[in-house]
DNA sequence: TTGTATGCGTTATCAA
DNA sequence: TTGATAACGCATACAA
């Protein structure tokens, strides 16, 4: 009551097993009376290729390994999405693995991938290349995602989060806020790193004369609340806030609201992700494609695996938009744009 | 400048591809000295055994094939987190696919997992099961998830949507609400449908002589506004609203908020799913322990790749809780329980 | 303790 | 057009 194999087939067929591989994999060199006989025969038995078997023989196996770290909800299905609408497109399975934070096991992940997968798409936004780049299996294609630079070893797509905390700078001149502050994210992290040096750059260039304070925090909403709770304990002088990210963001929306600040009159706030709390809160945010930057992912990593040519730019960076909601602006929160 | 074999190990130490195998995979028949220099030998190549190659070999390829419909964002990332910490935990690999509605489609997703993995993860509570159970791969085990009905050939877990339902029920009960509305989702989803069943038999049960108005929906926001705009439009008597999810609700919600409805005041509301918008908009909800299931769902398919005996039960419910915030009761929406 | 040989399920090369 | 057979990379039964 097991599998039927190419075996069973044939000998069903009265035929070599190699006629019943061309057969069913559409080869021309074959009548076809005799094809349609082994596909009944294979219908019959139930037949399912052995995938394994056939990617050792063919030096292929149509899969490719997806190494990222814990994300959360939107971010973490959106990027799959992209990715998976493309694999599925192209015929492609996706192995998904964690990236671990800690080298050792990361370096388990990626070398646990070889022989299973053509490629690999690697995220890893908080590690140090050199933590894993050598434990990526010699003569897997790789394309890097929001990664810390790996010297050229593989192409890289990245969100340009300098240019997106550049826009909130902007924003926040033409608004005329002077007294400003940033929450920043996690130091280890690279989008946490970009994001605050593009935006400090930003604001000296955009606002002369500008007050900027720079806060700690690591991405969660507590850090967030306590970020706010900070303002008010040590009274920063503040007309304006941008957090690293929408859940920091929100967090200090909640603190200073609660603390009777007015938002966006006194304080405007704006954080970056566009993720679906920060619609309905009416947070001004930066969204950035992440479907598409999955998606753009197993295109290019397609066609390495392909051809061996690689003619794209080494780095490619996906520009990310300004999305003006209510806590930069007098409209209501109840804004749905 | 290819990836070394287990052959070019051996040939460089001096010795046979057995006596390699055995000495990396920790066999005690090996003297240590041997053992020192295959290993001093593989790390000098940067030898990694070929995944596809050893599970040909072994008959099994520890992974496991994940199979899912187009989830939304929280749900989607906490399932596969459950999912991935316990198959980490056990050595497993998750290899993902979507689960499309379209019953070829699904046949194909389910064939093309046949020498790949161990076993099967599948959620599939828009299809019938009589669509794509044919499909499964014999002799692969399968569980599945939030399905619908596949006349015990497998061991399924299952949300007690009816459950969750009925507590729903019996809290309208509690704050005295009479005229009761039930936005229904899609009529082909289980889930909607067990919602749906469950809480008109409550509401029968718990609340004698209530008025129940069941409205269509498709678990879109914009299918709770519409209907909220239906029960505005024809005047339906109402002072407790049930979505069978919780985008619906909030898209009742806001719809009656800016017609000016009190909430919960004149018309309490809840939903079921408790995704994170629900806490800041402060919905009362049903919340479903998503990551266990996935997680309990790994080791259950674990438990019957290893040995074959299958004792647990051959549905396994699992209970929702009841959360109640402001949507449902005096207090402000900004409760953050 | 180590080596030889076989098989896992397929595809591909070469003959027939 | 078809068949026999050698890979693919590894694990293991059996022999030495």
């Amino acid at each position: 009551m097991t599998q039927a194999t190419i075996r069973d087939v044939a000998r069903e067929a009265g035929l070599s097993v190699a006629s019943v591989s061309r057969a069913l994999n559409g080869h021309k060199s074959v009548r076809p009376e005799t094809r349609a006989h082994v596909v009944a025969v294979a219908d019959r038995l139930g037949y399912v290729p052995h995938a394994g078997a056939r990617s050792l023989s063919m030096a292929r196996s149509n899969a490719i390994g997806v190494v990222l770290p814990d994300l959360h909800g939107e971010f973490f299905s959106e990027i799959v999405r992209g990715m998976d609408r493309e694999a599925s497109r192209r015929g492609l399975q996706l192995l998904l693995s964690n990236m671990h934070a800690d080298p050792a096991q990361a370096t388990q992940a990626l070398r646990a991938m070889r022989g299973r997968v053509d490629g690999l798409l690697i995220m890893s936004p908080q590690m140090r290349a050199d933590g894993w780049s050598s434990a990526v299996p010699r003569g897997l294609p790789a394309v890097l995602i929001n990664s810390s630079d790996d010297n050229g070893h593989h192409p890289a797509l990245r969100m340009d989060n300098r240019a997106g905390a550049a826009a909130v700078a902007r924003h926040f001149a033409t608004i005329g806020r002077r007294s400003i502050v940033h929450v920043a994210g996690p130091d280890h992290n690279v989008d946490a790193r970009e994001r605050r040096d593009g935006f400090a750059e930003a604001i000296g260039r955009e606002i002369p004369g500008a007050l900027l304070t720079l806060l700690p925090g690591n991405f969660t909403e507590e850090s967030g609340e306590a970020a706010a709770r900070h303002i008010l304990a040590e009274n920063i002088p503040v007309d304006a806030i941008f957090a690293a990210n929408d859940m920091m963001a929100v967090g200090c929306l909640q603190t200073l609201r609660d603390a009777g600040r007015q938002v966006p009159a006194e304080i405007a706030i704006a954080g970056f992700d566009d993720v679906p709390i920060a619609r309905y809160l009416g947070l001004t945010t930066i969204r950035v494609g992440i479907a598409e930057i999955g998606a753009r992912a197993v295109e290019r990593l397609a066609t390495m695996m392909d051809d061996e040519g690689d003619d794209a730019p080494l780095v490619e960076w996906h520009q990310p938009d300004l999305v003006v909601r209510g806590t930069t602006t007098g409209s209501a929160p109840q804004d749905k744009s």
